[in-house]
DNA sequence: GGCAGCATATGATTGAAATCATATTGCGAT
DNA sequence: ATCGCAATATGATTTCAATCATATGCTGCC
């Protein structure tokens, strides 16, 4: 088992950064400083549109890293705003491009990386999925269920209640099992 | 500008595959050779649910790898069928873990995953914005709109009908401009 | 213990996108 | 040139998920 690549990388180049709600952590077309860790807090990356509309194409959650592509160029391609108070770690990109040189940080990240693809990939997939009950049918087998209902949904581009409603016609169809209040298994 | 990282790995490690429409590349649970390469044709991933249900977990395109993290695991957690004949390249996990051990192949191999990240992201965002017009001006926005207005659709996983009226209102709102049948441009 | 707040549910209504239908345009093949 | 086919485009209808409304169970807390 690979550990956390970031583990791997000298503490020299990790800066602890507090955010407060609104904080800007970088604009678009600043130079690039390296990537960020999100440790509490939520961040939106944002990108202004030509009327000056702000559109989100990422939100940052405790525990992920954003702006991981920034470390292969020279300026960010968007903003970042703390939406969330928090703190935030920021990775230092030449002591990322540096440990690169370091076969285990390399295939550690590597590995995170790919996984990540994977599973962004399947997620597209299931939010493709048009009707509600398959939809939720594919979370289910994706194992996306694991905390609250209304997480899950959240997760599935669904509302609860019809989230909750094709949690209750697969039960009902017997392809799936409701043992308790809030639980859900897949019928094998 | 770095390069296509496999173009680093030796040409030994690579295995031309031809796909005919319906062939299954690999089984979940085979033991893992290596990462693909869509050449010319298309493969779906597919994991198979408890009730014998087939659920499409990606779509693999010509031009594009899958199957990435199957070299940091033992077997294939999912099916590869071959849906569009074609060929493909299998690269071999061992040559992939050997070139994490070359600087440049990390680098390049993690600009590219961070890159694809970022627009993965980017397209989960996207997917998520309920109304279709501003699906569709979000989708304009990142540059989506390069080839015909379907694919565009089907990127936004919206119907192209949807579609249509949507680009039909932007440019009635004027936010965006349509030169010339089936050409639509940002007003900036 | 009782109250507040949230997750769990489910019913009723609404709205918006999918679907179905129909033209038109443009382009490549014959 | 013209035939077929796919992309473009738009109108009509249907479907189904969002929204609104309401109720209950559970948990923390004062």
């Amino acid at each position: 088992m690979l550990p956390n690549p970031f583990d791997l990388i000298p503490s020299s180049a990790l800066r602890p950064i507090s955010g407060a709600i609104g904080d800007v952590v970088f604009h678009q077309g600043d130079p690039t400083h390296g990537l960020y860790v999100v440790q509490t807090g939520r961040v939106h990356l944002e990108r202004v549109g030509p009327n000056g509309e702000r559109f989100i194409i990422h939100r940052a959650q405790a525990g992920t890293s954003f702006a991981e592509a920034s470390v292969f160029s020279e300026v960010y391609h968007c903003d970042a705003v703390c939406v969330e108070a928090g703190a935030l770690i920021r990775i230092d990109k030449a002591a990322v491009l540096a440990a690169f040189a370091d076969p285990a940080f390399a295939r550690a990240y590597g590995r995170q990386a790919a996984q990540q693809i994977q599973a962004q990939r399947q997620m597209l997939e299931i939010v493709g999925v048009r009707r509600a009950e398959d939809r939720v049918m594919a979370g289910l087998v994706a194992g996306l269920l694991d905390g609250s209902v209304v997480e899950f949904a959240a997760r599935l581009q669904l509302s609860h209640e019809a989230t909750y409603r094709s949690l209750r016609k697969l039960v009902q169809d017997g392809r799936v099992t409701n043992p308790t209040r809030g639980i859900y298994h897949l019928r094998p």
